[in-house]
DNA sequence: TGACACTGACTGGAAATTCAGTCAAACGGC
DNA sequence: GCCGTTTGACTGAATTTCCAGTCAGTGTCA
């Protein structure tokens, strides 16, 4: 069952979702949460501190979605685990939705706020390591420094495209189209050095 | 010699590359201009007047420093021109650097915020066109939807890119060589089609 | 003298943060 | 098992801070 501070974080994920990390408002966070004001101050610092717990909860949350499938389903071939993972980040679903948006609103906000810069560093690294993995399963003879260059490249533009569907630039079903279409590419490069 | 609306304009542009659209204050706008605040209100109806001029007038001066190169220089061969025009937005220049996190800002309150769509989006492709158009001179023979969809990777990963520079999540440096690697990765994509 | 550019001081409202206390459950001594 | 004490979670109601926007008036120049 979810603690009291995990259910103001996953309404403050809610919030920042619907509103922006700049929109949100302690008070509509209380509300949302079905809390007291006071309650957010006492389990979090300030509202600075609601931003970064937040920032930690939601690249968790997102680590739990993305890494990997239920016990039942068969294992998959390092390229479609690969594939499968960048592309979950991809779906017009409000699990997905939340979380992009919230992360994108972080990592905007990090641009302005020192703050935010450690965690969001940290989470993000994590997650290049985690796609380098998955590209050194499908290419194990490329050398380590293409795959994180080829990694890095993959996620910064999982991110660009993720913003661009979220503020109406694209619909899902191309951004996907393109996400794979660079994953291709990606490979094709792996492939000759 | 700059009126006093320029001045006010090009000190907002200051402002907004150190705290954000979102982290604009009247009154340190008027402060970084050196007028009273009043004043600002004297020549912009209000707020968000003047964040729609400066974003007017910091577009204008980006398209200044990106529409090419001088009289005298010799004109550039395509793939060069394409490169170069992709690194221009990479570079750790004041005026660069103030255009790109107004575009990221911007970006990113159009998540939340209707209005800002439209021009965005118009805005948007209009670049993805022009990048087109110059892997099109690259590659003459690769068809106009493969260009398309590797002009919108490429102008989707500048952007990814461009915000984890300005968030201090890699170097500029850096932040170019993986732009390079990806326009390789991308033409070689298109020879093969 | 009138139009224009400009300012210092102010206001109202919204939002962040704190405060003084309530309540229920855990604890420990008997 | 009962009872006084402590503690952690929690709240309503201030208090403080912040900030966009206004206003009454000053200097200046044509």
């Amino acid at each position: 069952m979810a603690s009291r501070s995990t259910q103001i974080l996953e309404a403050a994920a809610r919030v920042i979702a619907r509103r922006g990390v700049r929109g949100l408002r302690v008070e509509e966070l209380a509300a949302e949460a079905g809390v007291s004001t006071a309650l957010i101050y006492y389990h979090f610092k300030d509202r600075t501190g609601i931003l970064r717990q937040t920032l930690e909860f939601i690249s968790d949350r997102a680590e739990r979605y993305t890494s990997g499938r239920g016990p039942d389903e068969p294992p998959l071939a390092p390229r479609e685990e690969l594939e499968e993972t960048l592309l979950l980040e991809l779906q017009d679903t409000v699990e997905v939705r939340e979380n992009s948006s919230a992360w994108g609103e972080l990592r905007a906000s990090a641009v302005f706020d020192e703050v935010l810069r450690e965690d969001l560093a940290r989470a993000t690294l994590e997650w290049v390591q985690e796609v380098a993995a998955l590209l050194g399963r499908v290419q194990p003879m490329a050398p380590a420094s293409s795959l994180a260059a080829a990694a890095e490249r993959l996620t910064a533009l999982l991110e660009g495209l993720s913003v661009r569907w979220l503020s109406g630039g694209i619909r899902i079903g191309h951004a996907r189209e393109l996400m794979r279409g660079a994953v291709d590419a990606e490979l094709a490069g792996l492939r000759q050095d």
